[in-house]
This record gives C-alpha cells, structure tokens and sequence, in this order.
DNA sequence: GACATAAACTGACCGTTGGTCATTAAAATA
DNA sequence: TATTTTAATGACCAACGGTCAGTTTATGTC
C-alpha cells in the first residue's frame, strides 16, 4: 500500500508550499521583519504547524534563500555559450550576476543577509550551499576551467581559486552597490562606469589572448 | 559659569563609556545575541538610562561600528610610506586590510553585519560613515589619486571609482573567506593563496609601470 | 541651610515575537 | 467500529526592545 510514499509526497509538497508562503515575506519584510505568525497566515496554517516542518525561523530563511540560490544559478546556466570562448563566457557570466541582483534584488538582499548573518556555520549548511542546489560559484568555475583548456583564462592560478575570487569580488562590489547607494550619489558615480572599470581590471588581470567586448 | 560646558562634556564622557560597554557586548556576541540589559549592567546603569543616550540599540550598535572603521582607518594610515610609490602603498594597504580582519575577527564582523543588515540607510548615517571618524576608503582614494601622479596605477579610471572597486571587491574577498571557512576546507584552498592570487590579479589590473613584490 | 527647579536615572511595565506543548481532529490500520 | 498514528492547533511562556511615571541627585537662589 503506496500510503507511506504518498505520505512522504505530501509532506514535501507542504513543505514546499510553506517556504514559498515564507518567501513571499521574507522578501518583502526581512528576515527581521517577517514573523513566523504572518508567515503561516499566509501558508494557511497555524504557527506551530511550521515547527513542524522547521526547526526555526532561521532554517526556514534559509531555504528561502536556498531558492534564491538556486534561481541565480539557473540564471547562470542559460548564460553559457559554447560557441563562445570561455573569457567571453566569464565576462557574461559577471554580466548576468550584475544583472541578478538588479532584477531581484530582494533575492539578492536575502542571499547577502545569509552570507553575513551569523547563520548556521555548519559544515552541512555550507556543503549544502554549495552542491545541492546548484551553485553559482561551481558555474564560475567550470567556464575558468575550461578558460584554461582553450587558453582565453590565466592558468597560472588554480581553477578553484581563481572561481573563489571572481564570484567574491564581484559579489563583493555588487553588495557595496546595493547597500550604500548615498556614496554613489555623493561622489556622483555611475554605477554602471563601476561595473565597467571592474571589468577592465579583470580583463588586464586575468583574461589572455581575447579581447572582449566590454 | 561653565557649568553648561562641563555638563557637555560629562555626556559626552558617559556615551563613549557606554559604547566602550556596548563593544565588549557586542564583539562577543553580536548584534542580535546581545541584550541592552547585558549592556546596561557592564555599562553599571539601567536599561532605561541606555536610551537618554541612544535611541535605540541599533544606534548603539552602528556607534561601536564607527570605532572599529576608525581603527581600521588608523591602521590603514600608519601603513602609508611616502619614499614609496603609490602603488606600493596600495598593496601594503591591501595587506593592511587582510591583516585587520585576522587581528580583529569581530570587529570585521561588526562591519559587515552593518554592511548588511538593513541597518540606517539614512543619508545622515552613510555620510558620517564617511567623513566623521575617518573612512577606510578614503584612505585608498589617496592612494589612488598619487598613484595617477606618479604613474603607478592605471590612470584612465577616475580615482574615485577605482578606489570604490578596489575597496568593495577586497572587502568581499575579506567576507568570503571570513564566513564560509567550510567551502575552503572542502576545496583544500589556502586563505594566504587566495590573497596572493587576488593581488597578482590586481596587479595585472591596476598597477603601472611597476614591479611588486607581493 | 532651606527651598525650588532641572537634570539624571531607575525599574516596573508593555507589546511583540520566537518557540513549546497539551490537547484535539483526522487519517490509517486492524 | 475500535485503536493507534499522524497532523495541526492555539493558548501559553520567556525573552527582549522600548517606554514612562516616579524617584534621586545635582544646580541655582534666597
């Protein structure tokens, strides 16, 4: 009697219903601003009923942000072009990160809370982060692996770290942007000359026998 | 009779006295793990006192901000070397920055909770961010402006933009490796490759004329 | 020194919120 | 139908940020 497997579905399917009732406050509020109340009114259930499902407010933003996560990664994805060489994939691969945290930036505000906040350090969480759903950081490293293949990325660098200073770099640049939004206005800088300059210095550090349409 | 200036200056001495508490407090254990309660009691005042002085624990929090971006400011300064070029004063602050993020683990946290968290967005609050105590960045803006003197560092990108770059990606570089010390275990990553790789880069980037010893 | 005024400070109190648990309702099993 | 297992509720708790009426302390005046 197939009653425990559809058990399990339903389980899931609720479980999935729930964190997307709870992303709908999660990005509108924050993660301190939502409350775990407003969130199962949403989901139409009771409070208690999410502890069911998840042990704490703070797992449960954290599969919001999983989603988050995981949408930037199929963003990603569809970037990638094989008949291009690998240097112009990376620079459209930084585009579409750019272009990520335009589009959404809610996601892009919770993946960055997550990234700060003091949340779940575990070595699960972060094996997690990075292989279940699908990783931005694993897509900026199979195109510099294959930049090193067809000779268009610095191979004097490890794949691996050259992927871990690309993807932090530039997250790093696109959290400034987000987040001090009045040091732009003040200096009178345009965001998008940032974004150019930042390529340049990348294409002279570390792109290789290309030149790129910036 | 100066009793009004006295006054002054007595409120100002309980502030920093309730800051310097508020910093114990909040260094070790954050901005939400704290209680303004802890904080009175290191503070040996009522929680209530706390708020004649701040109005909120947030300010309180943004206040011991501003001491840890003054230090990192200091420490960015005495860094600086006149006899040599600006470059190399560029690098020495990279690793000045690096430095203080080892020596000083929670201060580099506080800032970047700060960074995040959807704390004072106000225009107030950003612009002393810059100008009142002493701003990192605008160390690095020096930097930049004699390095376009005297060659050094790439001239066609305006100073101030490529002080924010250089800033901001450094700063995710710094965050990156501070929060997500499991993703470098996994990958067997060196921290101190990283940096040096990240360096080579900007040095391939940004730096004229010059060769660094890095 | 006695009194009045103002400033500094207290701590009981409030509202909100994350999280719990005894209890109830529903479903599965026999 | 009776029994057990599972799902869900919502009243409740403790903790915390923040408030404010009232108390203490300092200042100034006669």
């Amino acid at each position: 009697m197939g009653t425990t497997e559809r058990k399990e579905r339903e389980r899931d399917e609720r479980k999935r219903m729930i964190i997307q009732s709870a992303e709908k406050v999660f990005l509108k509020k924050g993660l301190e601003g939502a409350t775990m109340e407003e969130i199962a009114d949403v989901a139409e259930l009771s409070k208690g009923a999410l502890y069911l499902y998840f042990k704490s407010k703070e797992e449960l933003f954290l599969s919001v942000n999983m989603r988050g996560l995981k949408l930037l990664a199929e963003i990603l994805e569809k970037e990638l072009d094989e008949s291009l060489t690998a240097a112009e994939n990376a620079l459209a691969l930084g585009k579409a990160y750019i272009g990520f945290s335009k589009d959404y930036p809610d996601y892009f505000s919770t993946i960055m809370t997550c990234q700060t906040v003091g949340l779940e350090q575990t070595d699960l969480f972060q094996k997690t982060m990075l292989f279940d759903e699908g990783s931005p950081l694993l897509v900026f490293l199979n195109v510099i692996e294959r930049g090193h293949l067809d000779g268009t990325i610095r191979a004097d660098i490890p794949a691996i770290e050259l992927a871990v200073v690309l993807w932090s770099q530039l997250t790093g640049v696109l959290q400034y942007m987000h987040y001090r939004p009045k040091v732009f206005e003040m200096f009178n800088i345009d965001e998008n000359k940032i974004i150019q300059n930042l390529f340049y210095i990348l294409q002279d550090g570390i792109i290789r026998n290309v030149s790129l349409q910036i």
